[in-house]
RNA sequence: CGGGGUGUGGCGCAGUUGGCUAGCGCGCCUGGUUUGGGACCAGGAGGUCGAAGGUUCGAGUCCUUUCACCCCGACCA
């Protein structure tokens, strides 16, 4: 991609109606923009981020099994009556709308129901199960009050996983691996020293759910850590019993605040029952199947990174999820000069590489501040100086001092 | 939903107790000089002050209603 043709503007003033370090970065440095309170539009910066979290994640539940489609943002009133969570006395945020025949429609808040519903279609036997499907889909949720920039939105991505397996073995089993499945795509992501496999409150079928907290002032959550086993638990369910049952005492845990990133549960039968989704096993007895529901929150998983790794200058982002791996800055008018950086943008591009040439005619601080702003995680500077050496000038974002290499080991560097 | 705050060119802001043709910085356009950390000079375009109503000789400044945005709280399958 070429700055001259990139649509989008940094600016040099934060926006004033935002307080969240996260939105006034991506919106300063043009990845995001705001539609409306809690309602962000992705722009082409943007979207490449959240493209690369998609596909770390996506890389990770198709490694466990998972089968990748699509559900509907339009849903039907009768499958959620069936749960009772069409009533808003239930569930507060909806967003309904309706046909022009009158008919009621809600806007997927959720996808639970409708999934669980479509699963009668293909789940009759025991050897249709097991069953693991995930999406990645935009929720609207009516929330009375959003916040926290891209982290907390009415409209917002989420890549949601469900189970469908023949008993509670089968289950904690798939769960398990969800579980370290989700902790390699947090470690991916560049969250791994800072995100904690949590004890969260569950439901009917099970003690306990399981929430991935990152810790950040940014975040909503009260959690315990303990450092040493790397395990935390929430706030809501800190008991002296829970304590012993995880073997941690009070003294060796820390209170941090922390936003939840990820959470996966144990439904039992609690969903099968209802919405009819039984199947026939081995001896021809008729069982409801066993469900689980997996979440991440790709673009609040987004605002996190944001909020750990910002500094003074921008934003910054680790190479596995940034727009561009690098940013070529050419510096001056000079014929040379341009030659050599539109060789290494193209040697780069050609290669699969996705780098930035800012190929603009501004000034050499314009061009570093941009590439500081927007967090590309290496910059290489072109210019005469470094040309008299046959040279490139390569600095790491999150470093202060630059080096210098020649054309093949600034390939090297980021083509691996 | 309760409490607090803010709406003035694209962005960030200033506009004393109501008073003349509504300012400043950035950005933008034209020309020129510049080119290793957001340059400089000259000239220019662009707002009717969130919206509606009202008070007044006169309203960005006062009153009423309303909309939007931010923060705190409550809420968050």
């Amino acid at each position: 991609m070429r700055m001259s043709q990139l649509f989008t503007k940094t600016s040099k003033t934060i926006p004033a109606d935002e307080q969240a370090k996260n939105a006034q970065l991506l919106i300063q440095a043009g990845y995001v923009y705001k539609e409306m309170a809690g309602v962000y539009a992705y722009l082409p910066l943007g979207i490449r981020v959240l493209e690369n979290i998609k596909q770390i994640v996506r890389e990770e539940m198709d490694a466990i099994g998972g089968q990748e489609m699509i559900m509907t943002n339009l849903q039907r009133q009768d499958v959620w009556e069936k749960t009772d969570r069409w009533d808003e006395k239930n569930v507060d945020v909806w967003f309904k709308t309706k046909l022009q025949n009158g008919t009621e429609l809600g806007l997927a808040w959720s996808h639970e129901e409708p999934i669980t519903e479509m699963m009668r279609s293909f789940i009759a036997s025991y050897r249709d199960l097991p069953v693991y499907t995930y999406q990645f889909q935009t929720k609207l949720r009516n929330e009375l009050r959003s916040k926290s920039g891209i982290m907390r939105g009415r409209e917002f991505v989420m890549k949601d996983m469900y189970s469908y397996t023949v008993s509670e073995e089968a289950h904690k089993k798939f769960y398990d691996s969800v579980i370290d499945a989700y902790l390699r795509v947090f470690e991916r992501v560049g969250l791994g020293d800072c995100t904690y496999l949590t004890f969260a409150s569950g439901g009917a079928f099970t003690q306990f759910s399981h929430e991935f907290q990152t810790v950040t002032d940014a975040g909503e959550d009260t959690i315990y850590l303990h450092r040493g086993k790397k395990i935390a638990i929430n706030k809501e369910v800190l008991t002296d019993e829970v304590m012993g049952q995880l073997g941690v005492k009070r003294d060796e845990l820390e209170e941090v605040t922390a936003a939840e990133v990820g959470n996966i549960f144990s439904f039992g039968t609690k969903k099968s029952e209802p919405l009819d989704l039984y199947f026939v096993d081995e001896d021809d007895q008729r069982k409801p199947v066993i469900l689980g529901s997996y979440g991440i929150g790709i673009t609040r998983l987004m605002g996190v990174l944001v909020e750990r790794l910002a500094d003074e200058k921008g934003l910054v982002w680790p190479v596995n999820v940034a727009p561009f791996k690098m940013y070529i800055a050419a510096l001056g008018v000079n014929e040379n000069v341009t030659k050599a950086a539109e060789n290494l943008y193209n040697t780069l591009t050609t290669a699969g590489v996705a780098v930035i040439y800012d190929d603009r005619d501004v000034r050499p601080g314009e061009k570093f501040a941009d590439a500081d702003l927007m967090g590309i995680p290496y910059r290489v500077v072109v210019s005469e100086k470094t040309l008299a050496n046959n040279q490139y000038e390569v600095k790491a974002r999150t470093e202060a001092e630059a080096t210098y290499l020649d054309f093949d080991a600034v390939i090297k560097k980021v083509a691996s």
